[in-house]
Order: structure tokens, then C-alpha cells, then sequence
DNA sequence: TATGAATGAGGCTTCATTCAT
DNA sequence: AATGAATGAAGCCTCATTCAT
């Protein structure tokens, strides 16, 4: 216990002392303040509990965010465009209408549902009335996408006779959305009151296939 | 609270005297709680506003109460409460099954519309993961009832002939919900990023037919 | 040494528990502000010192004045009515106009003098470019009296032709003014350039009659 | 002060890269930090606010002034010497004694007026005290040369009898200066005490000439 | 039942300064 | 000679809550 010194590595600076990285450190934060915003909402989070849980000190936070508005404005930011960006692998162009609408709709379910942080921090966004998207014009560009990807499914089944006339990409979009985003957003009440049965995994194939009934059913002739 | 009110004579009761009515304070305490609640959230809201907008005192508040959180179940109570019971009133049983649910559809798309600070209040709970709802039994009862309502609908449906088999009156009630509560709960959001058009008195009628489209098509054979 | 408990009283809470007396703490405070931002000026004075010499706590000093800017401006505020009423006990009227004047210029100069905090708040409020004293209304009034006090005695003057005609109120008062300030201001800076033989009792006493004969020279014909 | 700056590909050499020119940096962050002291004071100015008005690093501050204090030393020292030096150009001795005194009243009155920065500093190493110009022996030499001259001239006035008897060079310096001195520092709360007159282009031109006949009624027979 | 005064713990932010390259 | 990144100490302020009357 004397001889054998190979601890004080170790010890010390607690802290690892990383090389500059300025990327790596904001990113580091980033993802630290994505999860405590989301977990605690925005004056629920503790700039200590986030610098905490950084590799960095509560110092360099305010250095490349400037202040806890700023943080949570960043990792807002951050979270729309690393989820935008998983949908972009989708390949639908190439599948008939109706498939690709299932798929869509599939695709969004499992993909908010395997994004809670996501969905927690648009919830926290929402009761904040939208006050910090507001100043992102980043994000807003990022969703266009999605909707001219459904004006595309939309206008070949049309085209195709399967999908019923009248209806506007815009309002398809908002359907998958609030029936995929709910999912997530009530899950703790809805069991509370309801019970646990449609958030077990049974439960949630179930409401992932209603899902795209409900779409399909709703958009096809 | 003190600033710069050091030179006014009149202290003391310029807050008009309420000749004793407890059941009245903490009727106007919870109405208070439940705005300020719901616009700012649990922990952004703050007890001194809440005080302040109220006929009574700080100290009344801790009185009644307990403490924020007491105050804040309370208050959540109550909402649930109120909405509940404005449920009531509709009257279904006579009407034809697609009809029945056409108009509950219907009914409760307008209900959130008309209550958002209900809504507010039930994301709130959301992103407190229902701890709050968990302690209040109160809560749990009123629910049953919605969910009886449709049970009664559904199975005169099938019976009829006109609703499909193999779902389930929590199903729907959880179809319904999402449509409706999205509607009211995402709004912010969802004009920031995809304009304001489904937010007008136009779009709102859109969107509500929409919805009593949807879940009678997916429950409609 | 046990025997004898009577030392317990002073034990316990160091800080005298004083019975509610918010103007008696609001006072203390104020004292203190003045005090501290006096020495160090606005950015330089501390919080928890001001608070430290204080017979309360930092939070109360929060409770009753904001922030540290409220602060500063009651406590000039304070330094400001403080030093005028003082001036109210001079008595001219009834002096021939010569010596009512120079009588007024001893005495500014001695007052000015005797209250090198108040000085020293001018000062800082001039570096802050006036930004305080602007939103204080309170202040502005009290000056007034300084100005029709010597255009009183001017016109005496004037009439008696003993004083020269011509000149305004305001230019004497500013002349006084300047030479009373500047004693007390720049009494730093002065004496490490040209040693300390004006700052001694000698010296000023050598200043004041300066000071006096310069206005008389000018002011009369 | 980073924040921000996260997508700019053109980091690093945005600044122009002077030719290394050490006294060129020295004398531009002089002349930087001579006006954010001036402005701001001493605690109130920032080390962060000087470096970025700068065309160097926040490094280069530190390299060649040690720290704040010694920047603020040596900001004080060289507007000593550029005030100094401006007043070397005067030429009074082929002037009779009067005129001489007059011209060096108007001068000195307008001296003051053009150099706001310089005021404020003096006024600010009062509030400190004279802390630093204590430390700084160079100024201390710059303003033997301004009481010879009044030596001068008084002794000659003397001499050719338009002069009283009894006065000091460093008296006359004294009235002077707190005259022309108080017309710059003040100014900010006198506008708002006593209204803006004197602040005009007129008002200016009537304070100088009750300067040069407060201080000549002063020193003459 | 009711109120203004008081509190301590802990929150967010900023500062001058130094390090690694 | 020069830079962006990093730091710890200390600053100001706010919160829910309790006390004294």
C-alpha cells in the first residue's frame, strides 16, 4: 500500500484536465443542459447541477453560452436539429403512398418515443409560450423539410386515387404529430389516471398500430 | 415586499377587509395559484406574485396551504375538478352511436380549447413525471366516468354494426385525448415553426373536423 | 467563572435582535450606504460589506431598497436632503447684503467642508454622468431654495448699489459653488502635487477668506 | 468572450496584424484604457471592454502593464502629461501682468472644457484618494512649472503695483483651478440641478468671463 | 384570522487574471 | 510577441418560508 504509487494519477484535480477543445467542451455542456432542462424545466435546472455534471467548471458555461437563457436557447437548438437530423435517413420517396404514409407515421411514433428529452424539452418550450424559439430562426428552417416530405407522399396518392382530395400536407403533419407526441408528452398522467396497460411494450405496438390506422383511415378515400 | 412604499400614510388596509370567509379566500387563493401556476410553471411560479394578486396575504396562503406544493396540488385538484364537471352536462346515451361520438369528439376538442390553463396545468404535471396527480386521489375518480361514457357508445357501436371490433374504450378515449390536447397544449410551438394558420378561427374548424374525422374513421368499420 | 451566567445575554445571535422598527433599520442602512459608496463609489462599494456593518441583513437591504442601484439613489437621495436642510437654519434676511453674502459664502464653504461624504457622493454621481440624480425628482426641488436665497440677497445688493448689476443668481451660486466644492474634492489630488499647507487648519482658514473675498470682488461694483 | 462565435470559419486573424510595433500598442491601449477609466471609473471600467476596443489581446494588456491597477497608473500618468504638455505652448511673460493673468484664466478655463477625459480621471483618483498618483512621482514634476508661472506673472504684478500684496502664487493656482475645474466635473448635476444655461454655448462663454474677473477682482488692487 | 417584517440558503453572473499553444 | 481557452473567487440577487404582533 506504501510501495505501489500508481494511484496519484488519479488523484489530484479530480476534474480531467482536457486539452483545448472548444468544440468537444461545448458539446460536452450541450448535452449535460439538454438533459437537466429537460428533467427540470428551465428554472427547475441548477446551472450548478449542469456544471456538475460537465467535464468543464460553471465558469465556461457563461464563456460560450452566456448566460442559463442562452444555455437553454442552445440546447433547444441542439435538440431540434439532432432529431430533424435522424429523420433525414427516412427513404420514402421510392414506396407506394400508402406505405409510405405507414411508414411515416410508424417512423415518427418509435422516433418521439425514442426521444423523451426531446419531447420534454418542446413541452418546457410550450409552457414558456415559444418565447425562446421565437429567437431561433435556425430551427425554424429545419422543419420545413418535413413537410414537403409529406407533400410529396400526399400528392403521388392522390395523384393515385388512394388518398382522399381536399386535405393539406400541413394538416396530415400536425395529425401524426399530435397523436405521436402525445405518446410521450402525457405518458406520466395518462397511466396515473388510466393505468399502466398502454405503456407497457404490448401496449405501446398497439397504440403505434392505431397510430397509423387512425392516419391512414383518416387520409385514404 | 417592502420598497418604496416607505412614505405612504395609508398603510395597513387598503386591501379591502372580507368579512370572514374562509371558504371564499381560499376559493379566490386557488384561482389566483392556478393562473400563476399555469403560466409559469411550478417552480417559475412565485409565491409572492401569487400573494399579491390575491385578496389575502402571504401568511393566509401558508395557512391554508401548507406550502408551495401543497398549494400547487391543491390547485391542480381543483383544475381537474372544474373541467370534470363541465363534462357532465353532455348527454349522449340517447344518440346514435357515430353521432354520440361525433359530438364527444367534438365536445372535448372545444373543452381543452376553452380551458388551456387546464391543459398548462396537465403539461406541467407531465414534466413533474405525475408526481403531484400520484398523491391526489381525488383526481383518479373523476376519470373513470370518461372512460364509461365511451364504453357505453362503443359497445352499442358494434352491436349496430357500424364501429369495428378489436378496440378498446380506453383506446379511443386516448385517440381522442391526444388529438385534442395537442391541439391546445403544442399551439405555441407549432405556430412559431408552421405559421398561424390551423391557430385562426378558420384553422380551429378545420382542425376540429378534422379530428371528429379521424377517430370515426378509425373506429368506424 | 460558571457560577455566573450572566454573560449569556450577549451570547447567542451576535446581531441585537431589534424589535420591527423599519424606519429605524431603514436608517441604519441608509447610514451605512451612504457611508460605503461614499468611499468606494457605486461599482466599488460591496454588498455584503454595506450589509456587514449594518444592524440587519443583506436580504433586508433587498427587501427595502431593490438592488444595489435603489440603494445608491436613496442614499443620495438621503446625503442630498440631509445637507439642504441644514442650510435652512441660516438666517440672512436680515443682514445688509455684503455681509449676508459673505456670510453665505463661509458659511457653503465650511458646510461643504464638514460634509466631504456628501462631496464625495456628488462626485461619483457625476462620473455617473447625473444618470441617478435624473430620476430622482425628489432632489430637484430641494435646490430651488439655494438659488431665490441669494437672488434675494442680490437684489438687495443691486438695489442698495452696493453690488454691480447684471449678474444672475445662478452665476454667484455657481461661482460659491465651485470654490467650495473643489476645496473638499480635489483635496486628494492637490495636496500630492503641491504639498499639504493649504489642506491645514491654517490653510483653510487662508482658503475661506479667499474664497469670500474672491465672490465679494466679483459680485460687488 | 466567446460566446457565440461558434460557426465563424474566419477565426483568428480578423484583427489586422500590425507590424510588431510595441510603443504603437502601448500608446493605443493607452489611449483605450484612458477612456474607459474616464467613463466608467476604475472598478467600473472592464479589463474584457478595454482589450476588445483594442487592436491587441487581453494578453498584451497584462504583458505590458502587469495588471488593472497599473494600467490605470499609467493611463493617469499620460494624461498628465498630454494636459501638461498642451499648456507648455502659453506664452505669457511679454504680456503686462493683467492681461497675462487673464489669458491664463481663459486658457486654463478652456483647457478643462477640451479635456473632459482628463477631468473625469483627476475626479476618479479622488474618489480613490490619490492612491496612484501618490505612487507616480513623474506627475508630480509636471506641475512645478504651472506655479512658476504664476509666480511669474504675480510677483511682477506686484511689482508694478496692480497686484495686491499678500497673496501665493499656489492661492491664485488654487482659484483657478477649482473654477475651471468644477465647470467640467459638475456638470452633469448642476444641468439637472439648476437647468442647462450654463451648459450652452453662451452660458460657457459668460462662465469664462466670470472666471477671468472673479479670479483678476481677486489678485488686483 | 390576519399582516408587514424578517430570514438563510442558495440561485445566477461577472470579475480580473492565467494557461497552453 | 501573440491568442483563444480556461479559471476560482467573489459579486449581486431571489426564493420559499417564518416571526412578532
Amino acid at each position: 500500500m506504501a510501495i505501489d504509487d500508481s494511484m496519484t494519477a488519479e488523484t489530484g484535480t479530480n476534474r480531467a484536465r482536457w486539452k483545448q477543445d472548444p468544440e468537444g467542451v461545448r458539446a460536452d455542456i450541450l448535452a449535460v443542459a439538454l438533459e437537466e432542462f429537460s428533467r427540470n424545466g428551465l428554472s427547475g435546472a441548477r446551472m450548478d447541477d449542469i456544471a456538475a455534471k460537465t467535464r468543464t467548471s460553471k465558469r465556461m458555461i457563461y464563456y460560450y453560452f452566456g448566460d442559463k437563457d442562452g444555455l437553454y436557447r442552445k440546447a433547444l437548438e441542439a435538440a431540434y436539429k439532432k432529431v430533424r437530423t435522424g429523420e433525414e435517413k427516412l427513404d420514402l420517396e421510392h414506396l407506394p403512398p400508402k406505405e409510405a404514409l405507414e411508414r411515416l407515421v410508424e417512423f415518427t411514433f418509435d422516433h418521439h418515443r425514442k426521444n423523451p428529452d426531446f419531447i420534454r424539452l418542446v413541452m418546457i418550450e410550450n409552457i414558456h409560450h415559444g418565447r425562446f424559439l421565437e429567437q431561433s430562426d435556425a430551427i425554424k428552417k429545419l422543419n420545413e423539410a418535413a413537410i414537403s416530405r409529406i407533400a410529396y407522399i400526399y400528392e403521388k396518392g392522390v395523384q393515385e386515387g388512394v388518398f382522399r382530395d381536399g386535405l393539406t400536407p400541413l394538416r396530415i403533419h400536425w395529425m401524426i404529430s399530435a397523436i405521436s407526441f402525445f405518446n410521450v408528452s402525457n405518458s406520466a398522467t395518462f397511466s396515473l389516471l388510466f393505468g399502466n396497460d398502454l405503456k407497457s411494450v404490448k401496449g405501446q405496438e398497439i397504440l403505434r398500430s392505431d397510430a397509423s390506422q387512425a392516419v391512414l383511415s383518416f387520409v385514404c378515400k
